[in-house]
DNA sequence: AATGTCATGTAAGGTGTTACATGATTTG
DNA sequence: CAAATCATGTAACACCTTACATGACATT
């Protein structure tokens, strides 16, 4: 169950509402990691906050709660990343269709690649923010550098994504003109 | 509904039952792009066999039955490729782990990340081979490159991975020793 | 003959999505 | 004062996992 250790995760770098985690989710987690809507992170906020992993620290205006990661809870958090349960979750619907791209024609695939590539240069704009957001952070040493790993980790994975396409549509090309030889020797 | 094209993709490339779909979910789909298990495979051909995109071309022993894709279900697939709905679906629970990373002890990094270098050196051997059969396949050139696509991304994804890790791991060095740094100065 | 693999299926329970529902507070 | 945003919740349904269930065929 992931879910619960990444509301875990992400209230051992500071509290939160179940309000500000879906946004969080929103933002940082969903195209990476994990997704999860505001309808699944309440119910597991009252369920984690009866078990005492975490707890309410704060009560605002518009019946918000803030939460507080608790001790019980941050060993929770320890012990799955220490030693998750098994062969780790992955799902990603984008390489699914990478699998499947040689069904398609080559100028159908070059438009996917093509999408790829300009999918892989706004993700790296938005990363390259995050990653100055949290240089600036370290800079001022408030706290840890959360969050610098995951960034680093994502910008190199897009770069990855760009060069491969690059690499694929460079493929396709090759492979139409050698299959047009082929033909002119033939036919 | 990803399960669905999943299993049109597959056999979009060649005709199967559904006991190879599930091992090639296993062997292939699992680690990059997506899991399914028996009990959810066999149910979903039935319906896709009720709806026209499949077919059974073969009955063999044990009650086995050989599908192979209909056009109706490889226009599903393309008009799935080419136009996904929405945001694509990702759950990764090894990015969501490096998510939280640094709420560990240095030591406990190191050693994460150490396990993620050699999970990328087993990745990297196993896919090594699968690149030798496609290529071997295109020399003979039986059909089509099925595979070499995913194969080369999930290569670059797993250098990508030790690379990073390689990084990650200067990183924490470079920190302590600043820390430690800063510790003799003051203390 | 026993064991392992091939082969398909269903049922119960847990996880995740979509839709419905409500109301407070802030901003223009 | 209208609209946007903040804030939390539940219900129905779809998807996925685990466990149960059965039997044929191949190998030793």
């Amino acid at each position: 169950m992931s879910l619960r250790h990444a509301l875990l995760g992400l209230l051992a770098d500071q509290p939160a509402s179940g309000y500000d985690l879906t946004r969080k989710f929103e933002v940082s987690l969903q195209k990476y990691a994990w997704h999860a809507r505001h309808s699944q992170i309440y119910p597991e906020l009252n369920r984690l906050a009866g078990e005492g992993l975490i707890s309410v620290v704060e009560e605002g205006a518009r019946g918000r709660r803030t939460y507080a990661i608790t001790d019980a809870g941050r060993t929770e958090l320890r012990d799955w990343l220490l030693a998750p349960a098994k062969e780790a979750v992955v799902r990603n619907e984008t390489v699914l269709r990478m699998f499947f791209l040689s069904t398609l024609d080559n100028d159908e695939i070059r438009g996917l690649l093509r999408e790829w590539i300009e999918e892989a240069d706004r993700e790296l704009a938005r990363i390259g923010e995050s990653l100055d957001r949290i240089e600036a952070l370290r800079r001022e040493r408030k706290g840890r550098w959360f969050g610098l790993f995951a960034a680093e980790y994502g910008k190199r994975s897009f770069q990855t994504q760009r060069e491969w396409a690059e690499w694929a549509l460079a493929q396709v090309d090759e492979a139409e003109a050698a299959a047009e030889a082929a033909k002119r020797e033939t036919g």
